[in-house]
DNA sequence: GAGTGGTCTAGACCACTTT
DNA sequence: AAGTGGTCTAGACCACTCC
């Protein structure tokens, strides 16, 4: 029942990456190298580092050299971002009105986010797109996790590049359940929005380097001016 | 410029599965039989198959051998349903009305549709859950591609398993644009259904093994007894 | 030209399935 | 025991990037 070899260099490297020896953005020692650190051939350092690549973890550039991955404020504003235009290209929203508060967690909470925090801090915003109700989201985080987060305010549009720069928690991957329902008067009436309105409405789990998750999100999304991308397997 | 031996060597593959020569379920030939009959190694070959793997075309099972996929009513009745109930499991639906008719094909379907056919099947079907409904459903494919599909009425019950027995057409992935809206008298009027309840509405197209669009689809998801699962990345 | 990842080969051995 | 895919190694050469 021994783990393949490539598997334990997996899990080394990533170990590495997730304790900070090698930061977003840092270059990966090359292929040869890592191989004599970790006792396995070039093969299998190879084998390895791709898989971390098929995960998001790293990028591989031929003749550069391997890095890990960093979302940057310009390239993946919008990672996790599903919605598009008629175009099929990712919409640029603004955003209107942000609020974080810190809060005991529920139990239900306790039991979904990583490490069961006595504490979550509550990220509610409200972003628009040509004038128009785009979405209402409400992110929980656990506190310990994020320390001084409020103090942050306003945070940056992009929150999983914050995530990344000043707690090292990288997320990738994210599941979402959708369902269709009636806007209703409790969440229409702070932003004065219509609440007969048909809104989509998705409950998320976001995890990070680890399969640690680390975020409980509600998005509220209004599909006038955009509509929601799933890709189906 | 050349294109990898693998690629070439995948393209060749794939080449044989889509023109029946290896019907899907059969057994493709070991590595080192491929890799000879192609002119590469085994490990080249091997490449190639793990694409086709990864790509969903085969499956491979140590010490039994390659399988072209085969979409079964047993274990993958409802492929590319997104549907799930609050425990994750997929639910089966009943259907309970369908009707398939041909007429010509907009200028709109043409664009989309391989071989910009000048007629279209049309499928409708109504399913349920547990009495309240679930899903409308109206499908549109290539006449050309499907003869004969009216007669073969009523469909099975995942016609993505037709497509791929009678046809020899599989269906590899499929893309959905999601939207909220508020059912309407014209849909809900012919199965009785109430007019104001919010939907989840799908638009999508789906890609066969030689990435050619075969099926637009619109769906209606009734999301009260389950939700639409996606996977963001 | 030096260094990196990408491709390709040849061969060894392991783990699983079937006969 | 025979046959399959899965792992692992060692080495060669190619393509790209940067100095």
């Amino acid at each position: 029942m021994n783990k393949p070899l490539y598997q334990t260099a997996y899990d080394e490297i990533l170990k590495l990456i997730a304790e900070g020896t090698f930061p977003p953005g840092s270059i990966l020692p090359n292929e040869f190298e890592i191989g004599k650190r970790l006792n396995v051939s070039q093969g299998t350092a190879r084998k390895a580092l791709s898989l971390l690549e098929q995960k998001g973890v790293v990028q591989r550039r031929q003749g550069k050299g391997t890095f890990v991955t960093l979302r940057t404020p310009e390239d993946s504003l919008f990672n996790f971002y599903p919605l598009r235009d008629d175009q099929g290209q990712q919409v640029i929203p603004d955003l209107e009105n942000e609020s974080v508060t810190k809060r005991k967690a529920t139990k239900a909470e306790q039991e979904i986010l990583h490490d069961a925090p006595q504490e979550v801090f509550v990220i509610s915003r409200y972003r628009t797109l040509n004038g128009s109700p785009l979405t209402l989201e409400e992110s929980i985080v656990p506190a310990p996790l994020f320390p001084g987060l409020p103090e942050r305010a306003p945070l940056p549009n992009a929150m999983y590049v914050l995530f990344q720069h000043a707690y090292a928690c990288v997320i990738i991957s994210a599941v979402e359940q959708l369902r269709a329902e009636i806007l209703g008067e409790e969440k229409a009436g702070p932003h004065g929005l219509d609440p007969t309105s048909p809104v989509l409405v998705g409950r998320r789990e976001s995890l990070d380097l680890l399969d640690r998750v680390v975020e409980i999100r509600t998005n509220i999304y209004f599909t006038t001016e955009a509509h929601y991308s799933a890709k189906l397997e």
